[in-house]
RNA sequence: GCGCCAUUGGUGAAGGGGUUAACACGGCGGAUUGUGGUUCCGUUAUGCAUCGGUUCGAAUCCGAUAUGGCGCCCCA
């Protein structure tokens, strides 16, 4: 048995940190007041195919679609925007007080050649703001991406932003690259040429023309925004630089989805291999409506968890949350082990974390296995302890032991712990 | 989807055709102990990703498959 390809089981320091980094997005969203949303893992195929896009590769070849018992066409989300405009439509929480402040967390898939910093089913935390197009909101999205690294204490980030523009900017930019392109098509590599087919944007990404003389001297999108996009991106970067965000505009970045429009954005991080760009986002002002909604404007950005747990690896940074255990109770022999497996189930009652010895272990391996388990307080439970209605706690720090009678037990344990967190 | 590389126990690994698969850590058991983290002893892969092939003989050479890694396409 093996679990398929581009899967992964996560359990020891992985799931703690998983657990903890949950936690801190939590908090994270409280602070700028976006509320969680949790939407379906599967939706019918054609939310993301008119959605997404038909075009991107995305959607066009790496889904996983299938058809359920009813004959539906379903398709397990290869991203989570288009899921919750979905949501935002058949809800008509447009009609709600905006902005719509949403986040989600959660399982993506997408059918891939499976890299370090890439599995088939991955997580993305994402952030989603709609209703306002105004750029505070393009800003503030960008600064809960910068802030999110801050707080998990991920260093060597870079913010890279651009404008696509709206249609019309978008529409002139590609004729002109179109323009320029065509007399020097066939001194570019032969994915550049298949890009000048499908997606001249694309071009300037190129990873072995990329730093040629022809690509340096492409026409770039900013000189091709109308006024009103123009003026967009410009309050961008201003509110930007009002809270102290480091950016770069860099008018190659185009997103791979086709919902963007105005704002895009990257956020790569200074580790090995080629998946470093670990967030991304921009704003979708027509997504709603080509879902079949009004128009409402959105903005966003999604972060691959597993890349940035890769990050966090390659940075030798353990985001984990302290957790020991308070007590590890044994019995010095089998006869007593039922008066222990009813003592642990009063302890565990009252508010403590509590594990046990099972099998009868000898004395020295329970010591042992206390310390494995990193237990505050030993409890041991003989003969004489049941005879005579009392425990004998031992602090396994400073290595006293205290006989306390049943009746002080749990009144002597809180106190002992409280000491303990305040140390 | 394409190209290249890898795969040995619970873990890190050595071994690159010759019979008992090294070493370390961990696990389990024991010695001693109504009070331990040290030490000592024992044990822990009939098997080297899977299936075939070559050979007197394969973990070792060859092929296919699976999975992982690097790069590309694409993308978080």
């Amino acid at each position: 048995m093996q679990k398929p390809k581009g899967t992964y089981d996560m359990f020891g320091k992985d799931s703690e940190t998983y657990l903890y980094f949950n936690k801190i997005v939590e908090s994270l969203m409280d602070k700028y007041n976006y509320k969680y949303f949790k939407t379906p893992t599967f939706e019918l195929s054609e939310v993301f195919h008119s959605g997404v896009g038909e075009t991107t590769d995305i959607v066009s070849k790496e889904t996983y679609d299938f058809v359920d018992r009813g004959g539906r066409n379903i398709t397990l989300r290869p991203e989570g925007t288009a899921g919750l405009a979905r949501c935002l439509i058949e809800n008509k929480l447009y009609a709600e007080s905006l902005p719509l402040k949403a986040w989600y967390l959660g399982s993506m898939f997408r059918y891939e050649r499976p890299q370090a910093g890439r599995n088939r089913e991955f997580t993305q935390f994402g952030v989603e703001a709609y209703g306002i197009d105004d750029p505070s909101i393009d800003a503030e999205v960008i600064s809960i991406l910068v802030n999110l690294f801050k707080m998990i204490g991920l260093t060597g980030i870079k913010v890279n932003i651009n404008s696509v523009g709206d249609k019309e900017s978008r529409e002139n930019y590609r004729n002109a690259l179109v323009e320029y392109f065509k007399p020097n098509i066939n001194d570019l590599c032969e994915d550049c040429k298949v890009r000048f087919e499908k997606n001249p944007l694309r071009m300037l990404d190129c990873k072995i023309d990329g730093e040629s003389e022809i690509m340096k001297n492409a026409p770039i999108i900013t000189d091709y925004l109308t006024e009103e996009s123009k003026k967009h991106f410009e309050l961008v970067q201003k509110y930007l630089s009002d809270m102290n965000i480091d950016f770069d505009v860099n008018p190659r970045i185009v997103r791979g989805l086709d919902y963007y429009t105005n704002t895009v954005f990257e956020v790569e991080a200074d580790i090995k291999g080629s998946q470093n760009v670990l967030g991304a986002g921009g704003r979708y002002n027509n997504l709603i409506q080509n879902l079949g909604g009004p128009s409402v404007p959105g903005v966003g950005f999604a972060v691959g968890v597993d890349r940035l747990f890769l990050a966090l690896k390659e940075k030798e940074i353990d985001l984990r949350e302290e957790k020991t255990l308070d007590i590890y109770a044994f019995a010095t022999s089998e006869n007593e082990k039922d008066y222990l497996i009813s003592l642990v189930n009063t302890l565990r009652l009252n508010g403590f974390d509590v594990d046990m010895d099972y099998t009868s272990r000898n004395m020295k391996n329970n010591f042992s296995r206390a310390d494995k388990l990193d237990a505050k307080f030993i409890i041991i439970i003989g003969e004489d302890e049941i005879k005579n209605e009392y425990v004998t706690i031992k602090d396994n720090k400073t290595k006293e032991g205290f006989k306390i009678s049943l009746n002080e037990m749990i009144d002597f344990l809180d106190k002992k712990l409280e000491g303990y967190n305040e140390n």
